[in-house]
DNA sequence: ATAGGGTTAG
């Protein structure tokens, strides 16, 4: 009599009974785990415990059933009070009381009652440990949990199947999938929820190869599908893009009979819109006989995924007025992302607003959407408004801060911040690691990308090519193009974007001829050129001054390669132009063009005119930037730097009064040098760094040899005579200068000495630095914001272009 | 007299 109930709980408790063959066990090798001696020592421990409980009487039961009705309707604080006014010996009143504590939230106190219960004493079940373990998850509690789970082999529980579906939703909860998967391929006996808890389990984690092999392999065990296992695995479809598979569900919903379902539906109607069937999901959308809210989210979100972004907001607006529904705020999560593809702040903005009225915020995946479309459509302040104010902010959201950041040329906030989530307790992942690496092409220096590489590399991310191809263009970047082309050669999975990469890795070192070689290689491996790998090809013609080869593919890659030049490929044309000398032509060809100008082909136009001093045009090209970009501080400097040259003090006076009433700030023009380990960081005229006397003395010797005068006078034939003593006197001590004078003493003699700039270099330190480079017999590499000049027996690889 | 599995963000 006593070993029944036992053994029922132990093995067979489930809803329906179980026709696990035995058999199957044995394959599972938990023959062992059956072993009947432990049921026979686990039933006389705890039989005697049943019997010394006092008889229930009617008194009793009433108020039981009191307190069970407290718990159901939430009042856990008359619960709590009957409960203190009870005799505690009774399981039934515990597992209450947990339960009640568990589905108000308050795990904290159905912990602390676990832990009483078990301090005094009572026999705790099969129906206790589901809501501890329950707490424990929404405790986050590894620890308890932890624990929780080596008591049940204490009383055991180990193999309950209620029991075990529960720490399996907890282990998945807190991220320990492993502890999940162990444990249930442990069970001995796994029902349907077992299943299901594990394919929605691999799938929340992101993981739908697994969740749809787990799909699979039930029926093998001879587990049927249900519902619940189909709206799993074809959220796995969605996660993994598996269209096929998920048609394939598809039909199997309809051989079931659950093709009526609004749940499954709404699931159908997901996958195939994540799956890029947009029409069909449409179709299955039309068809449905009623809707709810989930389903038009849905299909909001389907229609915002395949850039439908008009549709996914009519949609929203049929579901106002056709079912009278309310957006939620899942609707406007999917919908925020349309926002920012068609570039609506405004619509963004009215969402935002909304939502605070509708008391939709604070909550997390809305906030970390709204600094996501901030981002995209420009709108930094505003990101950084939502983030700052968000008060739980998880990996999630600050990717999205740092990626908004660095859309927006932020690189330097961007950098700050990853330093701030690297001292909290979150780990980058590989969303994080993508999006920070552009920031540090762009400010890092060699040893500083080198450090993120030793970082990336110990994190163990495993092969991502999103990582691989940002990490070769920050090599470029850095200077260092030799390293870029080791990690591009071992790059296991080249796609197109890592051929675009050194392509324009070699473009911005100046070494068109190998871009050019690169390009044909990718052809003849199969790789199909896009719109990006014209514009890396384009580029690396115009920095290389092959002026024919560029009209040749500029003209050619509409017939040859079925792409339509764009707005960026006319910028690399204008630029090739304008290196030319042919200012004429260069405002012909942006005038003429057939997209809209944007303010960088302005800014291209201006830096010609900068290179030939022409400041009409530079004036022209200045008044179109201001109107598209009023606070460009670049095109202020640039503009100004021409008055001064040509001696039109009033205006630089004039420009200097706008920057200030626009609050902008020059931007501090520094130059960084790398020794081993160390960057050393030099602004104009510098005298702080500790081995300043031997740098100016080395300056000196380096300026008195390459007769510094004699090209001064030749660049300044404008100037008036104080003013040639003056800049000349300033370029002595560039930053650039003193990077190269302490790098040509602190790097070993068969390395380049490798400098990094913050602006372009100066026409004078170019010079100089040609002439440096014959004079010592060193390579010297400057990487300005835009190309890397190397400089080597007098020559530099930009032609003297930039 | 007490228990579990679905849709949302990069």
């Amino acid at each position: 009599m006593c070993a029944t109930p036992l053994i029922h709980n132990w093995f067979y408790n489930t809803k329906k009974p179980q026709n696990i063959p035995r058999q199957q066990l044995q394959t599972l090798n938990l023959e062992h785990k059956l072993n009947p001696k432990k049921t026979t020592s686990f039933c006389i421990k705890k039989n005697p415990l049943k019997h010394a409980k006092p008889l229930i009487d009617s008194q009793i039961l009433k108020l039981t059933r009191t307190l069970t009705g407290y718990v159901v309707d939430g009042h856990m604080g008359y619960a709590r009070n009957l409960f203190e006014k009870m005799n505690h010996s009774d399981t039934y009143i515990w597992n209450m009381m947990i339960r009640g504590f568990c589905n108000c939230g308050l795990f904290e106190e159905a912990i602390g009652f676990y832990h009483r219960m078990v301090l005094e004493g009572i026999e705790t079940d099969n129906f206790t440990y589901p809501f501890v373990i329950k707490a424990c998850a929404g405790l986050w509690d590894l620890i308890e949990g932890g624990k929780v789970h080596a008591k049940l082999f204490k009383v055991g529980l180990d193999f309950d199947v209620y029991v075990c579906n529960f720490l399996i939703d907890m282990y998945i909860r807190l991220g320990c999938v492993d502890c999940a998967e162990r444990l249930f391929e442990e069970m001995p006996v796994r029902d349907l929820v077992s299943w299901n808890s594990m394919i929605s389990g691999y799938h929340a984690v992101g993981n739908g190869l697994s969740s749809l092999r787990c799909f699979r392999e039930m029926l093998v065990f001879g587990m049927r599908h249900d519902k619940l296992s189909m709206i799993s695995a074809l959220g796995a479809c969605s996660l993994e893009r598996f269209p096929q598979s998920g048609r394939a569900i598809h039909g199997q919903v309809i051989k079931s009979g659950f093709e009526m379902d609004i749940m499954v539906q709404t699931s159908l109607i997901d996958m195939y819109g994540k799956c890029g069937e947009v029409d069909y999901a449409e179709r299955l959308f039309n068809g449905m006989s009623s809707r709810n809210v989930e389903a038009w989210n849905a299909m909001i979100g389907g229609y915002a995924l395949n850039s439908c972004f008009l549709m996914s907001f009519s949609c929203l607006k049929r579901m106002q007025d056709i079912d009278n529904f309310n957006p939620d705020n899942i609707t406007f999560i999917n919908l925020l992302p349309a926002c920012a593809q068609l570039g609506d702040g405004l619509k963004g903005k009215s969402i935002h607003d909304y939502a605070i009225r509708k008391g939709f915020l604070p909550h997390l995946v809305f906030e970390t959407a709204l600094v996501d479309m901030y981002g995209e459509c420009g709108e930094l302040k505003l990101a950084e408004r939502v983030f700052g104010q968000m008060s739980g902010k998880n990996l999630v959201s600050w990717n999205a801060m740092i990626a908004a950041y660095v859309q927006n040329g932020q690189n330097k906030e961007a950098l700050e911040l990853f330093q701030d989530l690297l001292s909290e307790s979150l780990k980058p992942d590989p969303v994080t690691i993508s999006s920070i690496l552009p920031a540090f092409a762009e400010l890092a220096s060699l040893s500083e990308g080198m450090q993120i590489h030793a970082y990336i590399t110990k994190m163990w991310l495993g092969p991502n090519s999103f990582i691989s191809n940002a990490m070769v263009y920050m090599y470029a970047k850095c200077g260092d193009l030799q390293t870029a082309r080791r990690l591009f050669d071992g790059m296991s999975g080249k796609d197109v974007i890592s051929w675009n990469t050194i392509i324009m890795a070699y473009a911005i070192h100046g070494f068109g001829r190998i871009s050019i070689q690169l390009f044909y290689e990718m052809i003849k491996k199969g790789i199909k050129p896009n719109e990006s790998t014209l514009v890396s090809l384009l580029s690396s013609c115009s920095i290389s001054g092959m002026v024919d080869k560029g009209w040749h593919y500029f003209n050619l890659m509409k017939r040859d390669y079925g792409i339509d030049p764009g707005i960026e490929h006319y910028g690399c044309m204008l630029d090739l132009i304008g290196r030319t000398q042919n200012l004429d032509r260069a405002k012909h060809f942006i005038e003429e063009m057939p997209l809209v100008p944007t303010a960088r082909m302005w800014g291209s136009l201006l830096a010609a005119s900068r290179k030939y001093n022409d400041i009409v045009l530079a004036e022209h090209a200045a008044d179109h930037i201001l109107s598209l970009q009023h606070d460009n501080t670049g095109c202020y400097v640039l503009l100004s730097n021409m008055y001064a040259e040509a001696g039109r003090w009033e205006d630089v006076e004039r420009i200097k009064r706008v920057m200030k009433k626009k609050g902008l700030v020059k931007t501090t023009r520094c130059s960084t040098v790398e020794t081993i380990c160390k960057t050393h960081r030099f602004v104009n005229g510098d005298k702080s760094h500790a081995k300043t006397n031997i740098i100016y003395d080395v300056l000196d010797i380096i300026l008195r040899k390459i007769g510094e005068d004699t090209y001064v006078r030749s660049i300044t034939k404008f100037k008036a005579p104080n003013l040639v003593r003056k800049r000349a006197n300033s370029t002595e001590q560039h930053s650039v200068r003193l990077a190269i004078s302490f790098g040509l003493i602190s790097i070993s003699i068969e390395k380049p000495v490798l400098v990094r700039k913050n602006t372009r270099i100066c026409e004078d330190c170019h010079i100089a630095a040609k002439r440096i480079s014959e004079i010592t017999k060193r390579e010297i590499i400057v990487v300005d914001y835009k190309v890397c000049h190397h400089f080597l027996n007098g020559q530099c690889s930009c032609g003297d272009y930039w």
